[in-house]
DNA sequence: AAAATTATGTTTGGATCCAAAGTAGAGCTG
DNA sequence: CAGCTCTACTTTGGATCCAAACATAATTTT
């Protein structure tokens, strides 16, 4: 996994994410191996791994074939993603957060404000917002006292557009796109509001529903402006 | 993965399972498959679906290391595996129940009244309510419109004691036991019920609670009787 | 002519070989 | 004596070879 391993893994994800390998179908080792211009052992280790992902799924007795996602699938990893970020919270929320935890969600927040502040949103911000997301939800979910929810995140994260991370967005319309992210920043402020008041319920039921907000949130935003 | 892939997983599945290999221990390649009997290549492939498993994890730079896993990392992965049957329970009950799906669980509701109906538990009685537990479980995983909750239940599962069938039985003390199956039936009856009038919130609730009945029951039922 | 069986080709799984990376230990130098 | 470096050994990763399983097509038999 030092090099060629790890990269032979993530080229067959951005393959198979890119649609290069259409849903269902078969992938044999030696073609893809040819392909990829090594031997059919990284392959072999890649196609193990990508299955226990579940990008790949066994073709009958004879070798794999690129999973089919259907958009209930997608809505589905979603929310798993939210009942699972909802029970970190939820069970953080009940054990109670220590002072440098509480610290270090409010620099995420901090950043979340500073970043809407102006008022607008440019091209670049993308990015810093993806980022500071990615740590609050990774310091939540990291702070919940066992790796276990961590992980099965981690999993659930390997379909296509369930990460935290991938709200999709359209640079076309960057005003769309800010009063999404001042919901979502919204909803982490509370979020950490109901963390330090010990409301474990209420922590839980925000985060699964902020789950939602790169599916259906952009439907309403867009009736609404 | 006809044979010897797949037997050299759960074989080592069970090694780690039992103990053999303890927390915390290098396992390397060339060690493992000397004692299993085979060559490197097939050990190497396991490792591989075992690290997404969760059950080994890197040790630095150098090969693999089975996973510790704390109490609380259990107590966590049932609380994982009762939000996600929670979450299939509440969309099967907000979708609505099909008639065959309604039969079908009715199904397994019955074997398992029949099964505590004679007041008391017999030693094979054990093996039968974990079949029947198993199918309905999967039934309502199964049944929630996706693949995606199941496999991350599937996954989640890896994790010793965290599946559903993995109730510790206690052939000693059957009567105690027996309570137990008794309580659990009733908890499936009622999301049944719950799932059969629409009232996902209840189905929810009652699925995941039900997911304790592994952990935290067995004092509760030690205390009363 | 249809069905069954055999033969051939394709593909996956297992074993082994070679190379590269890392670790530990010994020896050398400051 | 301590610290550094070089070397030898251990271990993993990649490539290739061989065998077994499966599918397909062709031929033979009923």
């Amino acid at each position: 996994m030092t090099n060629s391993d790890k990269s032979v893994v993530s080229r067959l994800r951005k393959l198979i994410g890119e649609g290069t390998y259409r849903p269902g179908e078969r992938l044999g080792e030696v073609a893809v191996s040819e392909q990829l211009g090594v031997s059919r052992t990284p392959v072999r280790l890649a196609f193990r791994t990508l299955e226990q992902e579940g990008l790949l799924q066994r073709a009958g007795k004879r070798g794999f074939m690129v999973r089919e996602f259907t958009e209930a699938d997608v809505l589905c990893a979603v929310e798993v993603r939210g009942v699972l970020e909802g029970l970190a919270a939820r069970r953080l929320a009940e054990q109670g957060i220590s002072r440098e935890l509480d610290g270090e969600l409010e620099v995420w927040i901090q950043r979340g404000r500073e970043l809407l502040a102006k008022g607008y949103l440019e091209e670049r911000d993308v990015d810093v917002w993806s980022e500071l997301n990615r740590h609050f939800h990774q310091t939540i979910v990291g702070s919940s006292g066992s790796p276990v929810i961590g992980d099965a995140i981690a999993r659930n994260n390997h379909l296509p557009f369930a990460a935290a991370d991938s709200i999709v967005i359209d640079s076309e319309a960057l005003d769309r796109e800010y009063r999404k992210l001042q919901l979502a920043q919204v909803q982490h402020e509370l979020v950490v509001q109901a963390l330090r008041h010990g409301e474990g319920a209420r922590a839980e039921m925000l985060m699964r529903e902020h789950a939602f907000i790169g599916l259906r949130y952009g439907e309403l935003l867009g009736l609404g402006g």
